[in-house]
DNA sequence: GACGCTTTATTTAGTCGCAAACTATCTGCA
DNA sequence: TGCAGATAGTTTGCGACTAAATAAAGCGTC
């Protein structure tokens, strides 16, 4: 833990990163934001705009003092590219400094496949060479728990990856900065640049969908575990027995309320036969059963981040996931049974729930690049460097 | 989040601290150890040889190099005093730099009572007068959630205090620094400095006796949650519903295992109405109900001690607290349902029980004041700084 | 016992970012 | 009109720490 970290010129790519998320602020805004003196902001944006790669703007009209002359980016030109890997497919999207989606694309793809990784690598040559503007890096968000963001060694049982050297091969196959992380996390960064993490330090990002999920960060620095497997509560145990999990325990939330629990619940109790879109379906057309099966989850899930709340104190929670689209029939029950396991001194932790759509978990990949200019712990190791050092380099290439 | 914190000397001070806890270091080592290069440490301790804070002791046989020449403090008279508040008593004690007692005393008290920070106060201000030695600072541990180690705001229910200004009643009072916090964070505190932190980062340390309890240290860190309520794992739900808790809700973990839950337990199934000592005394003498009934609190402690494991991917688990003398009856149920509970991937993670006696609460509130030295993040606010700075005058007073 | 290797400690030159003092420019109020 | 107060931005000098080069002092080995 240095003092001092060991980190080339992080403050100018914090600013160029601010400035492209946030759009145009001026310099004590970002002395405030970044947590810098006005001093050092001055120093940095003078440098910054002698590289052209800032501009002065406009004057904002004052509110009692010396008006703001803000600031902006010079070139928009940067992006990144973000892919989320799945079990069938690979999800792909080109997103802009500033997080809007220049371009979106879906390719399948077999994890099992004997030569995946090179794959994997293909579609990802395509996209870069494909890519409009100034790419930063690529982001890759992984169903599993990956050893770091840097190396990006992953241990997925759901692709039947174990120790896929991810980051390596397709560093290698790129020529470009490669960071790769597990999905939950990677929505977790982006609500950082993008949504909560705005204005809260500390928060939970609990996913629902195939799997139950969870990011965490900390002090506006996502926290991964000692071996990168912090944020499992799919298999927090609920029960001393309960159903038998695909993880080899007994009990876990994700063998109660996961997507492929659900289904069978729904297939059990006579709903339906037809997966996740027609239970939910079901439930809009006012089944009482589908809805009573959504309200049970929903229960089942405060329960348990009642008990993450306890253990981790954030300031709040955000809700996201596939499964979010059903969100209205798991309030039902999740509202009540959050709260009432919640001890009073907690029971005010508000819950937010995100706008869902498909690219967004891809999206959370790219911002897994986009963000990497605000690391100050150095979880984006390496690769964020050369990420940083693109963003300094500015829009040569 | 200032990229570089303004902190006065911290250096210097983890220099003095380390040395004091850890007894004589090489140079070479004292860089290694707090993560600055070795031309730090030879400035740093060029000034402290000069004010003859530090001494130049022998010189270690080489490993194959240049041999390294160990530092010492120049004075060991640096010294802390701890409180433990409990509802019926406070626990103090003496303690030099390296963690050693070197005298403790209890007093009855009375926190109900009208004046009850006056009595603490004036109690605390006996033990500061007749303190031998160079006093740096004061630590108390509080069983309940404390705002800031800094300013000392305290919700403790079980002793009747809300929004009790600890800190600020007792710095007036003393004159000298004092750090307020959580008794289960003072622990994790000390096992910082004194224990499992020397060879790991991220660490939880779970205590188990009148409640049950967690701190949770991550990247050398202590983690106090948004509003300093991380760790209350006693009222994780274990189920829907279950007995009723002293918070209000139901079916929390300390519900069932905290000590009343077990020594009514113990009343329940005829083993003894004389509480938690003879219900261990009872399995001492081979009580086959006492035994069961251990470890059936063993078992549930695995289960969400598993759950926490999920959640924060710790490197070990410490377990600890006045409960832990009766540890190889709760082991029993412990460390099957521990392993069951935990996914495969995290089958590994390994658990450590300390050994407790009496003082061990009262020295980990006087640990976080030995501590200060090292703490980078600002956790310990301005009497963190007034701790460093009387470190670094030396022992004068 | 000369050479290479390892580890420890120091020196030097330089970077990063800060605090403090300052200037600049506006609002509001008497 | 003029001054207090607020907010924005700049300049200057400095403290803390680093990286890189160097010196110091031992070991092993042929």
């Amino acid at each position: 833990m240095p003092a001092q970290p060991a980190r080339g010129d992080l403050v100018p790519s914090a600013v160029l990163g601010l400035l492209g998320t946030r759009g145009p602020l001026s310099r004590a805004e970002l002395a405030r934001q970044l947590g810098v003196s006005p001093a050092t902001v001055t120093q940095i944006t003078k440098a910054l705009l002698a590289r052209d790669l800032v501009v002065e703007l406009d004057q904002v009209p004052s509110h009692g003092g010396r008006p703001a002359r803000r600031l902006g980016l010079a070139s928009t030109g940067w992006g990144a590219i973000g892919a989320k890997v799945t079990a069938d497919h690979v999800a792909l999207v080109h997103v802009a400094l500033d997080g809007s989606v220049t371009g979106s694309s879906v390719h399948a793809f077999d994890p099992d496949a004997p030569h995946a990784l090179d794959a994997l690598a293909v579609l990802l040559r395509d996209a870069v060479e494909s890519h409009d503007g100034h790419l930063l890096g690529v982001g890759v968000g992984i169903p599993g728990a990956v050893d770091s963001q840097d190396s990006g060694t992953v241990e997925a049982p759901t692709l039947g990856w174990s120790e896929a050297r991810v980051g390596r091969a397709l560093r290698s196959a790129l020529g470009v900065p490669v960071l790769v992380e597990n999905d939950v996390n990677t929505l977790a960064v982006a609500e950082r640049v993008y949504g909560v993490g705005r204005d809260h330090g500390s928060y939970l990002v609990a996913t629902i969908g195939r799997g139950i999920g969870c990011g965490v960060v900390i002090d506006g620095a996502l926290y991964r575990g000692a071996y990168g497997g912090a944020g499992e509560i799919g298999h927090l145990p609920m029960s001393v027995d309960g159903p038998a999990c695909a993880c080899g325990g007994q009990g876990c939330l994700e063998a109660y309320i996961g997507q492929a629990a659900l289904e069978r619940a729904a297939r059990e109790r006579g709903i339906t036969d037809d997966g996740i879109d027609a239970l939910r379906l079901a439930a809009d057309q006012g089944s009482a059963d589908a809805r009573a099966l959504f309200a049970e989850a929903g229960a089942m899930l405060g329960q348990a981040l009642a008990g993450v709340v306890h253990t981790l104190d954030p300031e709040v929670v955000v809700l996201l996931g596939e499964g979010i689209t059903a969100w209205q029939y798991w309030e039902v029950g999740f509202a009540a049974s959050f709260r009432r396991h919640l001890m009073p001194s907690r029971r005010g932790t508000p819950y937010r729930i995100d706008s869902w759509d498909e690219d967004k978990w891809a999206l959370g990949a790219a911002a897994l690049v986009l963000a990497s200019p605000f690391d100050q712990t150095g979880a984006t190791g390496d690769q964020g460097s050369l990420v940083r050092e693109r963003l300094h380099a500015g829009p040569s290439a």
